[in-house]
RNA sequence: GGAGAGGUGGCCGAGUUGGUUUAAGGCGCUUGACUCGAAAUCAAGUGUACGCGAACCGUACCGGGGGUUCGAAUCCCUCCCUCUCCGCCA
């Protein structure tokens, strides 16, 4: 959600900065609504303010004024009443369309975002590692990973159908020593709470952070309670504090937690229809921040840099990519995609993106603090990141880490999670 | 699934016969007094948003929506949520 006063007060630079992600949006549907809605509230003070003055003169006085006078009194009143009664049902029709109109803008890009209508107009920040090259001809994942018994999209396909994915064996385990990796990591050296949270939300935390209203189709939701499977953990960690009043000293607040991430896909069919690299449910460990507007900058460097500490421990090659405005998420203000060099792919791939919503999400979700004892409350900042999605982290060690004889060799970190050196061997 | 209780400002909490309580009181917080300093005590202040309005003033907001009324936190309807007990269950 916007601030709708700084954006009718700053037209110009907001529309301006809205256009980087699509020359087609605009506040054109805000203004005219704000500017109807503020005349007829403001005449709605106005009849207000005389109607509750005389109805208390009137209910002081009831018992002593003359019957003709008291009737006469009272139809004036019933006319004003309904007079703004009419006001007041127009102020919040003209409400009600604004903030449904303003749940359907997306979030306006920062200032820094570069130009650009989609991925191909991102920008490479850094670039780290070495791209591995194979000697000899390599497997594709799903099909070495089927091929070691530790992947099984049959059985995924039985369960479920086209989409998903399921791990067996040492598969498992891996995506468990992952997981495990990943907490520990960011718990343990980057400061983070773990928490583990419910898989699926009511529907106002998925309007809090931005899923709802636009992208329902996008969300598998359980009729019978009007409950969503969350796509991202970033929904159900945020949300924790919706509707909470902070204090300065709470923030910044740094989470982490496991989650499946559900995703109907809808729109993307025939799009990485096989393996690991698109599929309706993985696994990810998210990031999230809560702090204050000072501080979210420099949060975002901070939590970028805690995704790419995993990419690095597992010696993945990767590069930092500042998204244009054309690609940024709904909530998104600014973003950094992390991305994954796939040598058997040949391609680059998306393992980690880690977005700064200001303060975006937390007007939806209701989310402030107070920055010193009586002080006015403001709205905190929020952040997240992929740290990392599961998935694809391992579709990219079976990719960096086979060797010629079709075994995977276990990156170092993940060793004491795993048991083996590698995956194949007898 | 059955039965009951309840949702009021950062927190607790009054308000149950509708009208100088159109949100009392307390905690917390801020400032001042006292003190070498602190605690305790005393005094004053302290919700949010809007009125393209800083002050004074006005209006809205007592879970959401609707209704009755000249007037609703208070009465009626409806939905949502939380808690307690029972049942079932890993």
């Amino acid at each position: 959600m916007h601030d709708v006063k700084w954006v009718l007060e700053h037209l110009d630079e907001a529309t301006a900065r809205l256009k980087k992600r699509n020359p087609d949006l605009s506040f054109d549907s805000l203004t005219t609504i704000a500017e109807a809605r503020r005349r007829a509230v403001q005449r709605h003070n106005e009849l207000r303010a005389e109607q509750n003055k005389l109805s208390r003169e009137f209910g002081a006085n009831q018992k002593t004024m003359a019957a003709d006078q008291a009737s006469a009194m009272r139809e004036r009143l019933k006319s004003l009443s309904d007079e703004v009664k009419g006001l007041e049902a127009e102020a919040k029709e003209l409400d009600e369309k604004l903030e449904a109109a303003a749940l359907y803008i997306p979030n306006i890009p920062q200032a820094v975002v570069p130009e650009g209508r989609s991925d191909a107009d991102n920008v490479v920040v850094k670039t780290w590692g070495q791209q591995v090259e194979h000697a000899f001809v390599a497997l594709d994942h799903d099909a070495l990973g089927e091929k070691l018994g530790i992947l099984d999209f049959e059985a995924a396909s039985r369960l479920a159908g086209n989409g998903f994915a399921l791990y067996r064996g040492l598969g498992a385990r891996l995506e468990r020593a992952l997981q495990s990796f990943f907490l520990d990591s960011h718990s343990e050296k980057h400061g983070y709470e773990e928490v583990l949270t419910p898989f699926m939300v009511r529907r106002e935390c998925m309007v809090g952070t931005g899923q709802l209203p636009k992208f329902e189709d996008d969300a598998y939701r359980m009729d019978a309670d009007d409950m969503f499977l969350i796509p991202t953990a970033e929904v159900s960690i945020t949300n924790m504090y919706r509707g909470l009043m902070l204090d300065a000293g709470d923030l910044p607040k740094k989470l982490c937690g496991f989650s499946p991430c559900f995703r109907r896909e809808a729109g993307s069919h025939g799009r990485d229809v096989r393996g690991l690299t698109r599929v309706h449910q993985f696994q990810k460990v998210e990031l999230v921040h809560l702090s204050t507007p000072e501080d979210s900058a420099r949060a975002h460097e901070e939590l970028v840099g805690h995704a790419e500490a995993m990419l690095e421990a597992l010696g993945l090659a990767y590069r930092r990519m500042e998204l244009c405005g054309g690609d940024l998420g709904f909530g998104a203000s600014r973003c950094y995609d992390l991305e994954v060099w796939l040598p058997v792919q040949k391609r680059w791939r998306e393992i980690s993106s880690c977005s700064n919503f200001l303060d975006f999400q937390a007007r939806r979700a209701d989310i402030r603090y107070r920055p010193e004892p009586g002080a006015k409350p403001r709205f905190v900042h929020t952040l997240n990141g992929s740290g990392l999605a599961i998935g694809r982290t391992v579709m990219a060690i079976l990719e960096v880490y086979q060797t010629a004889d079709e075994k995977i060799v276990v990156p170092e970190v993940l060793r004491r999670y795993m048991g083996v050196d590698v995956i194949g061997a007898r």
